[in-house]
DNA sequence: TAGAAAAATTTACACTGGCAACATGAGGAG
DNA sequence: CTCCTCATGTTGCCAGTGTAAATTTTTCTA
């Protein structure tokens, strides 16, 4: 191990740190103030030094944003783990799915940024895909509720976005302070408490 | 009327054409590359003149986002009008919401936006009230399915943020490219297919 | 060990939004 | 009609942003 204290010229990780460096002062100063600067402020390092490894500041953004997806999706499938099939592992992931938005707010918000949707990386949008699948598996132990049962269930991808569609809006909702609070200021609305809890989605 | 094509020192109705110019600007190169100089040019006057009556970019970001919930509020009442309570009259208000969001999604990103989120103007709050009315009232026609009919309905306000959750998740997924998409590259999700005409919903 | 390639720095540039000091002119009071 | 006030715009400036080009430093490889 070389001497970690004396200031190198090369850094040796310099990637995983403008990436560490990130998250945190995303976390801190929100999307709007981020800036490249103060990232690499942060790492002790010229402010041009991420260039090399990134491109510019949407090649970080875009980087920090997968590593959000990877979490994201860790952060679900923390919770189905050891559940049975069905609405425990629907509430479960859920649950994951939302926790993680209200936690970390702002990394919530780069991942579905418009900045990055465009011209997509691939490690983006592995990332993404790697989030999207554990709602995937999630939706197929799913029936949703047919009032006439004359009616056809629902096809898989109808199954999966409808659930995405649904935990995202209320994710989304309420990460921007919208809708109803109770009088200490917290929100008012419950996913599970209309969800699952009201048997509005039966299992299989 | 006086002479128009010569350049007058006061501009008679700035804040107006600010608001004017920032909502074309704003659809035409996107929030991220919005800029009060820009807008300012455009009306042709110096990029300090919107501070007397915005006192900064927020502020005139602000009243256009507020000008942006009534244009939605009356995109969903302009289709809402002439229906019968229901179905019907559900399918014209989501079709409304969604129909702004993908024809002005930088105006409704901005609408959403966590800039504005916190220290909202009057006006602002206002606004988005008007808009959240048209759902409300919807939603009181509505009666969620109910697989056990012993369960109680859902109260008013879990009726409509329960709407409002579904619809501004698909209308959020929709504008940010996200979700499956047809061979020709347009939204496989329609909302309507899978919400009234699956009768997913009942009017009471 | 030399020379090429990678990694960071320095410097410069075109932008941005906000501030302070000043210029203009519209409209009311006498 | 005149003066004078004050809202409305302008000019010049500042700190801060991301990006690009040229340069220095280090590491790696042949």
């Amino acid at each position: 191990m070389l001497k970690e204290n004396k200031k190198r010229y090369h850094h040796g990780d310099l990637k995983a740190a403008l990436i560490t460096a990130g998250l945190e002062l995303l976390e801190e100063v929100g999307l709007d103030d981020l800036s490249l600067r103060a990232i690499a402020a942060r790492v002790g390092v010229s402010h041009t030094a991420p260039k090399n490894h990134f491109g510019s500041l949407k090649g970080l953004l875009s980087t920090m944003a997968a590593e959000g997806f990877r979490r994201h999706a860790a952060e679900m499938k923390k919770g189905v783990e050891g559940t049975s099939p069905g609405k425990e592992r629907l509430r479960a992931a859920t649950a994951g799915y939302v926790r993680f938005a209200r936690e970390h707010p702002s990394l919530f918000r780069l991942m579905f940024s418009p900045v990055l949707a465009r011209d997509e990386t691939d490690e983006l949008a592995e990332a993404g895909a790697s989030s999207y699948a554990v709602l995937q598996s999630v939706a197929a132990g799913l029936d949703w509720p047919r009032p006439k049962l004359t009616q056809p269930e629902l096809q898989s991808w109808q199954n999966e976005m409808l659930l995405w569609t649904i935990v995202h809006g209320y994710a989304s909702l309420l990460i921007e302070g919208r809708g109803p609070k109770k009088d200490d200021g917290t929100p008012l609305l419950d996913i599970l408490e209309i969800m699952p809890d009201f048997d509005f989605v039966q299992s299989k």
